[in-house]
DNA sequence: TCCTTGCATCGATGATTATCGATTTGATGA
DNA sequence: TCATCAAATCGATAATCATCGATGCAAGGA
């Protein structure tokens, strides 16, 4: 007995991974933590300073997550004096969303 | 000069974590694929000895990402004979994705 | 010009995990 | 009963990464 129709998948290799480095950047409890506070601020502006002592890491750690996700794009930062900004990139995040549905994977 | 007004997030460590758990199951380029290649399928059900080929990997790691699928709830896996077909829970891959709305992660 | 302070970087470490070859399990057919 | 085949499990390995203490750097303020 055999098995199986041909399948072709619409998401290549390349296309994988560049969406994987983009999922993988959210899928860490501190990032998605960070993103929840930043997202809460009253103008959508919170500052570094603030982010330490809710998430209950040190700032080293803190400091290496908010910097990969402004390297995944999900985070805008901005120097004011000495103090770090950051800002959530609405749109990016709603493209990783989008190409996540099953719509997205399939076409592409 | 001071800095700073108080942040709450709505994301707590374990709800954090939970998601986190979710989304890390997506964080793959091999399972981003996998998706794909199983929405992709016909009637939406696709056999697993279809998927090691086009995916490039040995069969155990593909036997792995598609355990691990089928764990996070995002496949559903359903033996006939000595073959495991699968599918997408499309439900729940929307789950996600509501959960990484900006509005799912401010109001928990 | 110092001292303070906030953030980034460095180096190290422990944990997680993607991957594969070998083996086991389980179902099918002869 | 035995041979075959698909899938899962095991064991090992290499790579990735979250975390932190220590350090460096740059911006204010005195």
């Amino acid at each position: 007995m055999d098995c199986c129709p041909p399948l072709h998948g619409t998401l290549d290799e390349d296309g994988a991974i560049e969406l994987a480095t983009l999922v993988k950047a959210l899928a860490d409890p501190a990032r998605l933590r960070l993103i929840s506070l930043i997202a809460a601020a009253d103008d959508g502006w919170a500052c570094a300073c603030d982010l330490h002592e809710p998430l209950g890491r040190s700032q080293p750690t803190v400091s290496h997550h908010l910097s990969k996700l402004v390297q995944a794009g999900l985070l805008e930062r901005e120097m004011r004096g000495k103090w770090a900004w950051f800002r959530v990139r609405t749109d990016r995040l709603d493209q990783v969303r989008a190409a996540l549905a099953v719509g997205g994977l399939v076409t592409g």
